[in-house]
DNA sequence: ACGTGTCAACGACATTCCTCGTACGTTCGA
DNA sequence: TCGAACGTACGAGGAATGTCGTTGACACGT
């Protein structure tokens, strides 16, 4: 049995490029790192499809793009070298389901997103996001009202 | 005269990288590329600081990394040929400042990421952003609630 | 048994991003 | 006046990203 593996070779992202770290992410106290815009696009599959075959992504994502076979596999090599996803190499066609959840890669774009264009300071994305072009529905204002009040009153544990 | 000019020569961005395309960016039609990170630090600085030389950029945000006069100097000029930053070459030392507007490129970013990471819907990246981590204060609470009813009542004008 | 089709694994390549070294001109003070 | 300090311009180059071609293995139907 081997399922569902992690492999570990990983160099390390273009943050400080200067400096050839040789530092082996997924040390069990890094993150894993942030998806690029091309990874984030195969994860989207990932999370809305469930776990599937190198063929399913390709078909269900680069349908149009034109873009070749092989280059859907190197992306999910790539991404499984990074940790972004996990893979069960038991059958023949190799199947992948992403090993980040949805959630926690809103919330690492979102904090991201904070401290590099909004001065570290959520309310002023909120205000920002609320005011921009795809409005709000009335049933998710109030959902956005409701959770105000909750922050709000629940404020010491 | 001839201050705070516009340059021109910018081949476009890696979004479809195999395609060579030559489209001239800034032909009254087009959007300003997206900043990359290093871009994004120093528009950062110059949205603080307002117009100012690559030097007191260069001091103000490079002061302990090491990094290089040059480099920052190299930023600047790529800036401008792309149409980030403007350029008042009247004097020896060239003056610099932010061409496109913290808001705007707030509202570009966060529309960005409503797309790639949020499925579309910005209000959920709200719900996202009031749970994460930096809490919000009581304040600032209250001007979200504030906004929330101005958008409620006065729909569109 | 054999050909056809599918698949994983590389390696190669173009492009972008960021970094710096070098060259060369200007300015200013000793 | 002359040299040090400062400024821009330019190209080189390493790293990351995304693209693809080729190769070899495997399965399956006829």
């Amino acid at each position: 049995m081997h399922s569902w593996r992690d492999a570990g070779g990983y160099r390390g992202s273009r943050t400080t490029p200067g400096i050839k770290l040789e530092v082996r992410m997924r040390g069990k106290n890094q993150q894993t790192p942030k998806p690029t815009e091309a990874e984030l696009g195969i994860l989207n599959v990932l999370w809305e499809r469930g776990a599937s075959t190198v063929r399913d992504i390709h078909e269900a994502h680069y349908r149009d793009d034109g873009t070749g076979y092989t280059t859907s596999l190197k992306m999910l090599q790539i991404m499984h070298a990074k940790g972004l996803v996990e893979r069960d190499d038991s059958q023949r066609a190799h199947v992948y389901r992403a090993a980040i959840s949805k959630e926690n890669n809103q919330k690492r774009f979102l904090s991201d997103m904070v401290q590099r264009v909004f001065d570290g300071s959520p309310s002023q994305l909120v205000l920002q996001a609320l005011g921009g072009q795809p409005k709000a529905s009335r049933e998710e204002l109030d959902e956005i009202r409701a959770l105000l009040d909750n922050l709000e009153s629940g404020k010491r544990p």
